[in-house]
DNA sequence: GTCTATAGCAAGATAGAC
DNA sequence: GTCTATCTTGCTATAGAC
Protein backbone atom coordinates (compact mmCIF):
# COMPACT_ATOMS: atom_id res chain seq x y z
CA UNK A 1 0.00 0.00 0.00
CA UNK A 2 2.63 2.40 0.67
CA UNK A 3 4.38 1.70 -2.56
CA UNK A 4 1.31 2.39 -4.45
CA UNK A 5 0.40 5.25 -2.41
CA UNK A 6 3.92 6.83 -3.76
CA UNK A 7 3.39 6.03 -7.19
CA UNK A 8 -0.04 7.29 -7.24
CA UNK A 9 1.78 10.84 -5.55
CA UNK A 10 -0.32 10.49 -2.61
CA UNK A 11 0.59 9.32 1.20
CA UNK A 12 -0.67 6.40 2.59
CA UNK A 13 -3.36 7.99 4.60
CA UNK A 14 -4.78 9.68 1.57
CA UNK A 15 -4.59 6.41 -0.51
CA UNK A 16 -7.63 5.20 2.33
CA UNK A 17 -9.76 7.66 0.96
CA UNK A 18 -10.42 6.03 -2.55
CA UNK A 19 -9.87 1.96 -1.06
CA UNK A 20 -11.61 1.63 1.80
CA UNK A 21 -9.11 -1.94 2.12
CA UNK A 22 -6.53 -3.54 0.55
CA UNK A 23 -8.80 -6.03 -1.44
CA UNK A 24 -10.98 -3.12 -2.85
CA UNK A 25 -7.74 -1.87 -4.37
CA UNK A 26 -6.81 -5.03 -5.97
CA UNK A 27 -10.12 -6.39 -7.26
CA UNK A 28 -10.36 -2.64 -8.67
CA UNK A 29 -6.63 -3.57 -10.35
CA UNK A 30 -7.85 -6.85 -12.02
CA UNK A 31 -11.08 -5.90 -13.32
CA UNK A 32 -8.73 -2.85 -14.96
CA UNK A 33 -6.53 -5.80 -16.05
CA UNK A 34 -9.13 -7.71 -17.88
CA UNK A 35 -11.11 -4.51 -19.33
CA UNK A 36 -7.19 -3.82 -21.02
CA UNK A 37 -7.54 -7.25 -22.35
CA UNK A 38 -10.80 -7.58 -23.18
CA UNK A 39 -9.94 -3.94 -25.68
CA UNK A 40 -6.60 -5.89 -26.66
CA UNK A 41 -8.62 -8.85 -27.57
CA UNK A 42 -11.52 -7.40 -29.57
CA UNK A 43 -9.12 -6.96 -33.05
CA UNK A 44 -7.99 -10.27 -32.74
CA UNK A 45 -11.30 -11.71 -32.66
CA UNK A 46 -12.91 -10.01 -35.23
CA UNK A 47 -9.68 -10.63 -37.52
CA UNK A 48 -9.16 -14.23 -37.00
CA UNK A 49 -12.03 -17.41 -37.48
CA UNK A 50 -9.39 -20.28 -36.66
CA UNK A 51 -9.90 -21.25 -33.22
CA UNK A 52 -5.62 -21.54 -32.92
CA UNK A 53 -5.16 -18.56 -33.73
CA UNK A 54 -7.61 -16.82 -31.75
CA UNK A 55 -6.30 -18.54 -28.18
CA UNK A 56 -3.18 -18.16 -29.27
CA UNK A 57 -3.97 -14.41 -29.40
CA UNK A 58 -5.83 -13.77 -26.48
CA UNK A 59 -3.33 -16.07 -24.51
CA UNK A 60 -0.68 -14.11 -25.83
CA UNK A 61 -2.60 -10.96 -24.51
CA UNK A 62 -3.18 -11.62 -21.24
CA UNK A 63 0.78 -11.91 -20.82
CA UNK A 64 1.21 -9.16 -22.74
CA UNK A 65 -0.99 -7.23 -20.57
CA UNK A 66 0.45 -8.27 -17.77
CA UNK A 67 3.84 -8.18 -18.10
CA UNK A 68 4.21 -4.63 -16.45
CA UNK A 69 3.47 -6.00 -13.16
CA UNK A 70 5.63 -8.70 -13.37
CA UNK A 71 7.89 -7.57 -10.47
CA UNK A 72 5.66 -7.22 -8.38
CA UNK A 73 3.60 -10.52 -9.69
CA UNK A 74 5.40 -12.66 -7.01
CA UNK A 75 4.19 -11.10 -4.22
CA UNK A 76 0.08 -10.37 -5.27
CA UNK A 77 0.42 -14.13 -6.22
CA UNK A 78 1.60 -15.00 -2.93
CA UNK A 79 -1.39 -13.76 -1.00
CA UNK A 80 -3.91 -14.53 -3.86
CA UNK A 81 -2.49 -18.43 -3.41
CA UNK A 82 -4.08 -18.49 0.16
CA UNK A 83 -7.29 -20.54 -0.35
CA UNK A 84 -9.07 -17.85 2.47
CA UNK A 85 -7.99 -14.69 0.67
CA UNK A 86 -11.18 -13.44 -1.31
CA UNK A 87 -8.65 -12.20 -3.68
CA UNK A 88 -8.26 -15.94 -4.93
CA UNK A 89 -9.56 -16.62 -7.88
CA UNK A 90 -11.55 -19.42 -7.22
CA UNK A 91 -13.20 -17.64 -4.33
CA UNK A 92 -16.90 -16.18 -4.40
CA UNK A 93 -15.53 -13.01 -4.09
CA UNK A 94 -13.88 -13.34 -7.64
CA UNK A 95 -16.84 -15.24 -9.20
CA UNK A 96 -18.40 -11.66 -10.78
CA UNK A 97 -14.97 -11.01 -12.73
CA UNK A 98 -14.25 -14.98 -13.16
CA UNK A 99 -17.51 -15.43 -15.10
CA UNK A 100 -16.76 -12.37 -17.45
CA UNK A 101 -13.46 -14.11 -18.11
CA UNK A 102 -14.78 -17.79 -18.98
CA UNK A 103 -17.06 -15.57 -20.84
CA UNK A 104 -14.29 -14.42 -23.14
CA UNK A 105 -13.47 -17.93 -23.73
CA UNK A 106 -16.75 -18.69 -24.86
CA UNK A 107 -16.51 -15.99 -27.18
CA UNK A 108 -13.05 -17.39 -28.43
CA UNK A 109 -14.31 -20.49 -29.06
CA UNK A 110 -17.97 -19.28 -30.13
CA UNK A 111 -16.31 -16.96 -32.97
CA UNK A 112 -14.27 -19.68 -34.14
CA UNK A 113 -15.11 -22.23 -37.06
CA UNK A 114 -14.73 -25.06 -34.60
CA UNK A 115 -18.02 -26.48 -33.67
CA UNK A 116 -17.09 -29.33 -30.81
CA UNK A 117 -19.24 -31.44 -29.59
CA UNK A 118 -22.04 -30.08 -27.06
CA UNK A 119 -20.51 -31.92 -23.98
CA UNK A 120 -17.00 -30.18 -24.94
CA UNK A 121 -18.36 -26.50 -25.65
CA UNK A 122 -20.45 -26.70 -22.48
CA UNK A 123 -17.38 -26.96 -20.63
CA UNK A 124 -14.31 -25.78 -22.91
CA UNK A 125 -14.77 -21.53 -21.74
CA UNK A 126 -13.76 -22.99 -18.40
CA UNK A 127 -11.25 -25.18 -18.90
CA UNK A 128 -9.80 -22.45 -21.23
CA UNK A 129 -9.87 -19.77 -18.12
CA UNK A 130 -8.22 -22.46 -15.76
CA UNK A 131 -5.45 -23.19 -18.58
CA UNK A 132 -5.42 -19.16 -19.04
CA UNK A 133 -4.20 -19.49 -15.09
CA UNK A 134 -1.83 -22.20 -15.66
CA UNK A 135 0.29 -19.79 -18.29
CA UNK A 136 0.12 -16.61 -15.94
CA UNK A 137 1.54 -19.40 -13.21
CA UNK A 138 4.00 -19.80 -15.81
CA UNK A 139 4.73 -16.68 -16.33
CA UNK A 140 4.88 -15.33 -12.59
CA UNK A 141 8.20 -18.08 -12.46
CA UNK A 142 9.71 -17.46 -16.24
CA UNK A 143 12.33 -15.28 -15.90
CA UNK A 144 13.80 -16.16 -19.37
CA UNK A 145 14.82 -12.62 -21.39
CA UNK A 146 11.64 -11.17 -22.78
CA UNK A 147 9.68 -14.03 -21.64
CA UNK A 148 10.14 -16.15 -24.35
CA UNK A 149 9.88 -19.21 -22.57
CA UNK A 150 5.78 -18.43 -21.86
CA UNK A 151 5.61 -17.39 -25.28
CA UNK A 152 7.09 -20.73 -26.37
CA UNK A 153 4.56 -22.36 -24.05
CA UNK A 154 1.96 -20.23 -25.26
CA UNK A 155 2.37 -21.30 -28.58
CA UNK A 156 3.04 -25.08 -28.55
CA UNK A 157 0.05 -25.66 -26.06
CA UNK A 158 -2.54 -23.75 -27.67
CA UNK A 159 -1.74 -25.50 -29.94
CA UNK A 160 -1.90 -28.61 -28.80
CA UNK A 161 -5.06 -27.67 -27.45
CA UNK A 162 -6.93 -26.99 -30.52
CA UNK A 163 -5.52 -30.47 -31.89
CA UNK A 164 -7.05 -31.88 -29.31
CA UNK A 165 -10.70 -31.35 -29.62
CA UNK A 166 -10.61 -31.91 -33.31
CA UNK A 167 -9.39 -35.38 -32.23
CA UNK A 168 -12.30 -35.27 -29.05
CA UNK A 169 -15.05 -37.04 -31.55
CA UNK A 170 -11.83 -40.10 -32.17
CA UNK A 171 -13.93 -42.99 -31.18
CA UNK A 172 -10.81 -44.30 -29.36
CA UNK A 173 -11.27 -41.01 -27.29
CA UNK A 174 -14.43 -41.03 -26.38
CA UNK A 175 -14.97 -42.96 -23.23
CA UNK A 176 -12.16 -40.39 -21.97
CA UNK A 177 -13.25 -37.09 -22.58
CA UNK A 178 -16.87 -37.99 -21.34
CA UNK A 179 -14.99 -39.27 -18.22
CA UNK A 180 -13.21 -36.36 -18.05
CA UNK A 181 -16.13 -33.72 -18.96
CA UNK A 182 -18.30 -35.35 -16.42
CA UNK A 183 -15.62 -34.73 -13.64
CA UNK A 184 -15.10 -31.27 -15.09
CA UNK A 185 -18.50 -30.96 -14.00
CA UNK A 186 -18.73 -32.32 -10.82
CA UNK A 187 -15.96 -30.16 -9.51
CA UNK A 188 -17.12 -26.95 -11.37
CA UNK A 189 -20.31 -27.51 -9.56
CA UNK A 190 -18.58 -27.06 -6.40
CA UNK A 191 -19.07 -24.04 -4.81
CA UNK A 192 -15.15 -23.08 -4.30
CA UNK A 193 -15.17 -22.84 -8.16
CA UNK A 194 -18.67 -22.56 -8.93
CA UNK A 195 -21.00 -22.38 -12.00
CA UNK A 196 -22.25 -19.09 -13.43
CA UNK A 197 -25.13 -17.50 -11.67
CA UNK A 198 -25.16 -18.87 -8.49
CA UNK B 1 7.48 -20.37 14.40
CA UNK B 2 5.56 -19.47 17.82
CA UNK B 3 2.99 -22.23 17.32
CA UNK B 4 5.83 -24.86 16.54
CA UNK B 5 7.57 -23.71 19.56
CA UNK B 6 4.46 -24.31 21.52
CA UNK B 7 3.60 -27.74 20.04
CA UNK B 8 7.36 -28.50 20.81
CA UNK B 9 6.29 -27.58 24.32
CA UNK B 10 9.53 -25.36 23.86
CA UNK B 11 9.77 -21.73 23.70
CA UNK B 12 10.39 -19.56 20.77
CA UNK B 13 14.05 -18.75 21.78
CA UNK B 14 14.76 -21.67 21.72
CA UNK B 15 13.13 -23.55 18.73
CA UNK B 16 16.21 -21.65 17.52
CA UNK B 17 18.94 -24.00 18.67
CA UNK B 18 17.33 -26.67 16.25
CA UNK B 19 17.05 -25.07 13.41
CA UNK B 20 18.91 -21.49 12.44
CA UNK B 21 15.90 -20.25 10.35
CA UNK B 22 12.06 -20.72 9.41
CA UNK B 23 13.65 -21.99 5.65
CA UNK B 24 16.01 -24.49 7.22
CA UNK B 25 12.78 -25.92 9.45
CA UNK B 26 10.19 -26.14 6.85
CA UNK B 27 12.62 -27.82 4.15
CA UNK B 28 13.16 -30.56 6.67
CA UNK B 29 9.07 -30.52 7.16
CA UNK B 30 8.96 -31.37 3.52
CA UNK B 31 11.99 -34.51 4.11
CA UNK B 32 10.34 -35.77 6.55
CA UNK B 33 6.75 -35.99 4.44
CA UNK B 34 8.81 -37.47 1.65
CA UNK B 35 10.06 -40.23 3.60
CA UNK B 36 6.52 -41.04 5.40
CA UNK B 37 5.19 -41.02 1.73
CA UNK B 38 8.02 -43.23 0.57
CA UNK B 39 7.35 -45.74 3.27
CA UNK B 40 3.85 -45.70 2.65
CA UNK B 41 4.07 -46.23 -1.23
CA UNK B 42 6.44 -49.42 -0.21
CA UNK B 43 3.75 -52.31 -0.12
CA UNK B 44 1.69 -50.55 -2.74
CA UNK B 45 4.38 -50.28 -5.37
CA UNK B 46 5.54 -54.32 -4.54
CA UNK B 47 1.51 -55.29 -4.09
CA UNK B 48 0.90 -53.81 -7.06
CA UNK B 49 2.06 -54.21 -10.76
CA UNK B 50 -0.53 -52.34 -12.88
CA UNK B 51 -0.15 -49.14 -13.55
CA UNK B 52 -3.23 -47.01 -12.94
CA UNK B 53 -3.53 -48.70 -9.28
CA UNK B 54 0.39 -47.49 -8.72
CA UNK B 55 -0.10 -44.16 -9.65
CA UNK B 56 -3.30 -43.74 -7.92
CA UNK B 57 -2.27 -45.52 -4.70
CA UNK B 58 0.79 -43.46 -4.55
CA UNK B 59 -0.94 -39.93 -5.22
CA UNK B 60 -3.58 -41.00 -2.92
CA UNK B 61 -1.08 -41.80 -0.30
CA UNK B 62 0.52 -38.14 -0.64
CA UNK B 63 -2.59 -36.71 0.26
CA UNK B 64 -3.50 -39.33 3.26
CA UNK B 65 0.16 -38.54 4.56
CA UNK B 66 -0.39 -34.51 4.25
CA UNK B 67 -4.01 -34.62 5.43
CA UNK B 68 -2.89 -33.76 9.42
CA UNK B 69 -1.39 -30.66 7.88
CA UNK B 70 -4.37 -29.26 5.77
CA UNK B 71 -5.80 -26.59 8.17
CA UNK B 72 -2.03 -25.25 7.72
CA UNK B 73 -1.57 -25.78 4.20
CA UNK B 74 -2.74 -22.22 2.49
CA UNK B 75 -0.78 -20.60 5.11
CA UNK B 76 2.14 -22.80 3.97
CA UNK B 77 1.35 -22.37 0.37
CA UNK B 78 1.16 -18.36 -0.02
CA UNK B 79 4.82 -18.46 1.56
CA UNK B 80 6.04 -21.50 -0.72
CA UNK B 81 4.07 -19.77 -3.85
CA UNK B 82 6.50 -16.90 -4.13
CA UNK B 83 9.25 -17.56 -6.88
CA UNK B 84 11.32 -16.29 -4.87
CA UNK B 85 11.42 -18.34 -1.93
CA UNK B 86 14.01 -21.45 -1.45
CA UNK B 87 10.61 -23.61 -0.35
CA UNK B 88 8.84 -22.61 -3.64
CA UNK B 89 8.82 -26.74 -5.37
CA UNK B 90 10.61 -25.24 -8.76
CA UNK B 91 13.42 -23.58 -6.77
CA UNK B 92 17.61 -24.57 -7.03
CA UNK B 93 17.27 -25.07 -3.39
CA UNK B 94 14.01 -27.58 -3.69
CA UNK B 95 16.31 -29.25 -6.20
CA UNK B 96 17.48 -32.17 -4.20
CA UNK B 97 14.32 -33.12 -2.78
CA UNK B 98 12.28 -32.67 -6.00
CA UNK B 99 14.76 -35.04 -7.94
CA UNK B 100 14.09 -37.73 -5.37
CA UNK B 101 10.50 -37.40 -5.77
CA UNK B 102 10.36 -37.23 -9.35
CA UNK B 103 12.49 -40.33 -8.97
CA UNK B 104 9.81 -42.18 -6.97
CA UNK B 105 7.61 -42.08 -10.18
CA UNK B 106 10.01 -42.97 -12.16
CA UNK B 107 9.88 -46.45 -10.03
CA UNK B 108 6.20 -46.34 -10.33
CA UNK B 109 6.10 -46.48 -14.00
CA UNK B 110 9.39 -48.85 -14.34
CA UNK B 111 8.00 -51.15 -11.66
CA UNK B 112 4.79 -51.44 -13.71
CA UNK B 113 3.20 -53.53 -16.74
CA UNK B 114 2.97 -50.30 -18.83
CA UNK B 115 6.32 -49.61 -21.16
CA UNK B 116 5.50 -45.80 -23.29
CA UNK B 117 8.11 -45.24 -25.67
CA UNK B 118 10.89 -44.28 -24.55
CA UNK B 119 10.37 -40.45 -25.23
CA UNK B 120 7.44 -40.98 -22.88
CA UNK B 121 8.82 -43.13 -20.49
CA UNK B 122 11.90 -40.01 -20.59
CA UNK B 123 9.51 -37.45 -19.23
CA UNK B 124 6.77 -39.05 -17.40
CA UNK B 125 8.61 -39.13 -14.28
CA UNK B 126 8.46 -35.30 -14.09
CA UNK B 127 5.37 -35.13 -15.79
CA UNK B 128 3.80 -37.26 -12.70
CA UNK B 129 5.27 -35.18 -10.43
CA UNK B 130 3.93 -31.82 -11.70
CA UNK B 131 0.77 -33.86 -11.32
CA UNK B 132 0.88 -34.40 -8.05
CA UNK B 133 1.82 -31.04 -7.56
CA UNK B 134 -1.25 -29.77 -8.54
CA UNK B 135 -3.18 -32.39 -7.17
CA UNK B 136 -2.13 -31.26 -3.87
CA UNK B 137 -3.36 -27.55 -5.10
CA UNK B 138 -6.51 -29.05 -5.41
CA UNK B 139 -6.49 -30.55 -2.03
CA UNK B 140 -5.09 -27.48 -0.33
CA UNK B 141 -8.44 -25.28 -1.81
CA UNK B 142 -10.77 -28.37 -0.72
CA UNK B 143 -12.91 -27.85 1.66
CA UNK B 144 -15.43 -30.84 0.92
CA UNK B 145 -16.17 -33.33 3.95
CA UNK B 146 -13.26 -36.04 4.27
CA UNK B 147 -11.30 -34.48 0.60
CA UNK B 148 -14.09 -36.61 -1.09
CA UNK B 149 -13.65 -34.42 -3.90
CA UNK B 150 -10.06 -34.68 -3.85
CA UNK B 151 -10.23 -38.49 -3.82
CA UNK B 152 -13.04 -38.33 -6.60
CA UNK B 153 -10.68 -36.21 -8.56
CA UNK B 154 -7.45 -38.40 -7.86
CA UNK B 155 -9.41 -41.45 -8.91
CA UNK B 156 -10.73 -40.14 -12.26
CA UNK B 157 -7.14 -38.49 -13.18
CA UNK B 158 -4.94 -41.34 -12.64
CA UNK B 159 -7.33 -43.18 -14.81
CA UNK B 160 -7.30 -40.82 -17.89
CA UNK B 161 -3.73 -40.58 -16.84
CA UNK B 162 -2.96 -44.19 -17.87
CA UNK B 163 -5.31 -44.17 -20.75
CA UNK B 164 -3.50 -41.51 -22.44
CA UNK B 165 -0.03 -43.05 -22.31
CA UNK B 166 -1.88 -46.36 -23.84
CA UNK B 167 -3.04 -44.16 -25.97
CA UNK B 168 0.09 -42.38 -27.10
CA UNK B 169 1.20 -44.64 -29.63
CA UNK B 170 -1.55 -44.04 -31.96
CA UNK B 171 -0.75 -42.23 -35.22
CA UNK B 172 -3.33 -40.00 -35.12
CA UNK B 173 -1.82 -38.80 -31.40
CA UNK B 174 1.85 -39.35 -32.44
CA UNK B 175 2.69 -35.81 -33.84
CA UNK B 176 1.08 -34.25 -30.70
CA UNK B 177 3.01 -36.65 -28.63
CA UNK B 178 5.88 -35.20 -30.24
CA UNK B 179 5.42 -31.72 -29.49
CA UNK B 180 4.09 -32.22 -26.47
CA UNK B 181 7.06 -33.67 -25.62
CA UNK B 182 9.94 -31.47 -27.21
CA UNK B 183 8.43 -28.70 -25.04
CA UNK B 184 8.28 -30.53 -21.72
CA UNK B 185 12.20 -31.31 -22.56
CA UNK B 186 12.89 -27.87 -23.48
CA UNK B 187 10.92 -26.12 -20.29
CA UNK B 188 12.92 -28.88 -17.41
CA UNK B 189 15.57 -27.75 -19.29
CA UNK B 190 15.34 -24.34 -17.56
CA UNK B 191 17.63 -23.70 -14.35
CA UNK B 192 14.60 -22.81 -12.42
CA UNK B 193 12.80 -26.72 -12.76
CA UNK B 194 15.93 -28.00 -14.06
CA UNK B 195 17.22 -31.37 -14.87
CA UNK B 196 18.78 -33.78 -12.51
CA UNK B 197 22.14 -33.46 -11.50
CA UNK B 198 23.05 -29.93 -12.20
C1' DG C 1 -8.95 15.48 0.04
C1' DT C 2 -4.67 15.43 1.83
C1' DC C 3 -1.42 15.28 5.22
C1' DT C 4 1.46 13.49 9.41
C1' DA C 5 1.64 10.59 13.04
C1' DT C 6 0.64 6.54 15.06
C1' DA C 7 -2.08 2.65 16.61
C1' DG C 8 -2.07 -2.18 16.46
C1' DC C 9 -0.50 -6.39 15.16
C1' DA C 10 2.18 -10.36 13.54
C1' DA C 11 6.24 -12.26 12.32
C1' DG C 12 11.34 -13.68 12.14
C1' DA C 13 15.22 -13.48 14.63
C1' DT C 14 18.61 -12.34 18.55
C1' DA C 15 20.69 -11.18 23.31
C1' DG C 16 22.04 -12.71 27.32
C1' DA C 17 20.93 -14.70 31.83
C1' DC C 18 20.61 -19.24 33.93
C1' DG D 1 19.61 -26.22 26.08
C1' DT D 2 16.24 -23.44 27.64
C1' DC D 3 14.29 -19.45 29.08
C1' DT D 4 12.42 -14.42 29.00
C1' DA D 5 12.65 -10.22 27.04
C1' DT D 6 13.33 -7.61 23.25
C1' DC D 7 14.74 -5.95 18.67
C1' DT D 8 13.55 -5.03 14.06
C1' DT D 9 10.74 -4.91 10.38
C1' DG D 10 6.78 -4.87 7.73
C1' DC D 11 2.25 -4.39 7.16
C1' DT D 12 -3.01 -2.67 7.28
C1' DA D 13 -5.60 0.67 8.92
C1' DT D 14 -7.12 4.87 11.60
C1' DA D 15 -7.05 9.52 14.08
C1' DG D 16 -7.29 14.01 13.70
C1' DA D 17 -5.35 18.40 12.15
C1' DC D 18 -5.44 21.39 8.06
Amino acid sequence: MRAIAERAGLSLGSSYHYFPSKEHLVLEFYRHLHELHVAACAPILAREKKLAPRLRGVIRAVVLNTEPYHEVSGAIFSTVANPGSPLNPFSPQSKPLRDEVIGLYAEVVKGSDVHPPADVAAELPRLLWLYQMGILYFWVMDRSDGRSRTFDVIDETSSLIVSLIGLANLPVLRKSRRRALALVRRVAADPMVGPPGE
